[in-house]
DNA sequence: CCCTGATTCGC
DNA sequence: GCGAATCAGG
């Protein structure tokens, strides 16, 4: 493939985006991200080394949004039933619990793109660890599922029936089919589960 | 180990 | 110009 006009935007945009080199030949592809670095490079997008510049660098980056419609309102989706395929004896120790991917099969179907109202479940899971998802989410690296691989979290975000979903993406902590952030709200200590309301 | 970007250098 | 190989981190 060579770097047609549109690619080389799409390398610039993702880029921009701080999207990283993997990513964007993946997005890209045909090429690997040895060959999008090299573009990078000269096209002189480089970073800012060597050089100065000091940290100018303003960034705001409170929305990233691609094209298309709508923004994305983030709702706070639960996932239906991730994927887990790390069968990995978890072990987990017997203080620890799976709480996260309940709800096998939702009765009815929420449409996504509205707030959707506080899940039952989300009570059972502490407040920090939901704030440090809805972070998370925003660095997501928003994989498809094709794109999952035994180390990417397998988080689902959004609603399957539209085109609003994806996975989290982000590198997996170890043994866990999820990343840090996600397996913060799957796996807890059932001490704080204990008292909580219901 | 997996992943990042940076550089080199033959093509 | 291109990008695999390699290097240097995290």
């Amino acid at each position: 493939m060579s770097w047609t006009d549109e690619r080389v935007e799409l390398l610039k945009k993702m880029w921009g985006e701080g999207q990283s080199a993997s990513q964007i030949a993946k997005e890209l592809g045909g090429v690997t991200r040895n060959a999008v670095i090299g573009k990078v490079h000269r096209l002189g997008l480089s970073n800012r080394t060597g050089g100065e510049a000091a940290e100018a660098a303003p960034k705001a980056e409170p929305a990233p949004e691609p094209k298309a419609k709508a923004k994305r309102a983030e709702p706070k989706a639960k996932p239906s039933e991730p994927k887990n395929d790390a069968p990995t004896a978890e072990a987990p120790a017997e203080e620890t619990q799976i709480t996260a991917p309940a709800q096998p099969q939702r009765p009815k179907i929420i449409p996504a793109g509205q707030p959707l109202p506080p899940q039952p479940s989300a009570n059972e899971i502490s407040p920090e660890a939901l704030a440090k998802v809805s972070a998370i989410e925003k660095k997501a690296k928003r994989l498809t599922l094709m794109e999952l691989t035994e180390r990417t979290c397998k988080w689902p975000v959004g609603d399957p029936a539209t085109e609003d979903f994806w996975f989290c993406g982000l590198p997996v902590q170890q043994g866990k089919p999820y990343c840090e952030a996600h397996v913060g709200v799957a796996f807890q200590p059932m001490s704080s589960r204990r008292d909580r309301r219901r």
